[in-house]
DNA sequence: TTTTTTATATACCTATCGGTATAATTCATT
DNA sequence: AATGAATTATACCGATAGGTATATAAAAAA
């Protein structure tokens, strides 16, 4: 990718990340580069354009992080253990989108950031539950939950990745605590 | 208060609810309610100040709705059982409002609304942390650990209040496999 | 060197944004 | 009926939104 294009991509997105999707001009973003809205529009083609390709490049990058994750081989707390310091892992290198990422996730199905952001969430879920669904030939009591279980898997993740953008950080020291219930449902 | 006065607000977090609190202008909302600018900046005096009315109702009503539970007595587990279903049934009583206090969870701390809104939540989280101080006098091993509890425990309820407006309901067959987990974190 | 493609700027478009000065209307009180 | 307050409408404000027609500059290809 060219150099503006990407200057212009990385500002968009510290703009974004700082005060929301909707609350930041395309104009802002193009002076913050010194540079001036055609550009821009050469770049992406419309705010929904440059949108997309933040989107795309974010989660194509988080996926990527929990893909380097070994195949799950039966031993699923110590796996998720795993995923989960994947997981911060990320969000400590790219908060930005994450802020990002996350401030969509609630918005209405109308809303056209909701409707751009929300395959890529899904695909984050299908790819728990295809892990929990593996998993069900070591841990056969998960068998019907398999959904339920991926979509409370991606709330905590969702849920501290806030409290991590707000607070800079997470205490090491909390992991247990938020991990052990969670684990502990796998079996009951 | 006065009767277009509640049209107005019922109006707008209705289009809230719809589209998100910053694709919705002023115009739309009058004009669905046969009204003029002039009319809502009466009642409201800005567009700040019809949100804030907006949220500031809705909480109130959540908080009553709360507070008809009687006061905690030992069995924190029945407790958190039954402050779920009131919870749900306020979601289910006024699902907009929700849809419209869930968008902006996650933006940014910069972003008006979020301005906004964090004061409420912020009081309901702090609700929660006095529960689990209360209840440390009958779960010691809970001490130290109110803040995390609380914080975890409102995740949830958010967590499935997403679920609960994006599918219009919840099959009560999944209030025990996720209650049950977060339960048993109470006493480990 | 000429031509073509890529990249950027100037200057503008229409639409809408939140907000308001002013006037008219409605309504209760006297 | 006259007065004064509460309520609503007309018509406008400046600012900014996303987007683009056109020209120009730079770079690559011929």
């Amino acid at each position: 990718m060219k150099e503006n294009a990407e200057r212009l991509l990385k500002e968009a997105e510290r703009l974004f990340a700082e005060r929301g999707l909707e609350a930041v001009g395309i104009q802002e973003i193009v002076e913050n580069c010194d540079l001036t809205k055609p550009t821009l529009y050469y770049y992406f083609g419309s705010r929904e354009g440059l949108t997309q390709v933040l989107f795309r490049q974010g989660f194509l990058r988080l996926n990527s992080a929990l893909d380097t994750q070994s195949v799950y081989e039966g031993d699923l707390p110590t796996y998720l253990k795993q995923q989960w310091k994947l997981w911060f892992g990320v969000v400590e290198a790219m908060p930005d989108f994450f802020r990002v990422a996350l401030s969509a996730l609630y918005l209405p199905p109308a809303n056209t950031h909701q409707v751009q952001l929300k395959p890529h969430w899904d695909r984050l879920h299908h790819r728990f539950e295809e892990l929990f669904t593996k998993a069900t030939v070591h841990y056969g009591n998960m068998r019907g939950r398999e959904h339920l279980l991926a979509f409370s898997w991606l709330g905590l993740l969702q849920h501290w990745t806030g409290a991590f953008l707000r607070e800079g950080g997470l205490d090491p020291r909390v992991e247990d605590p938020i991990l052990r219930p969670f684990l502990y449902g796998l079996f009951s």
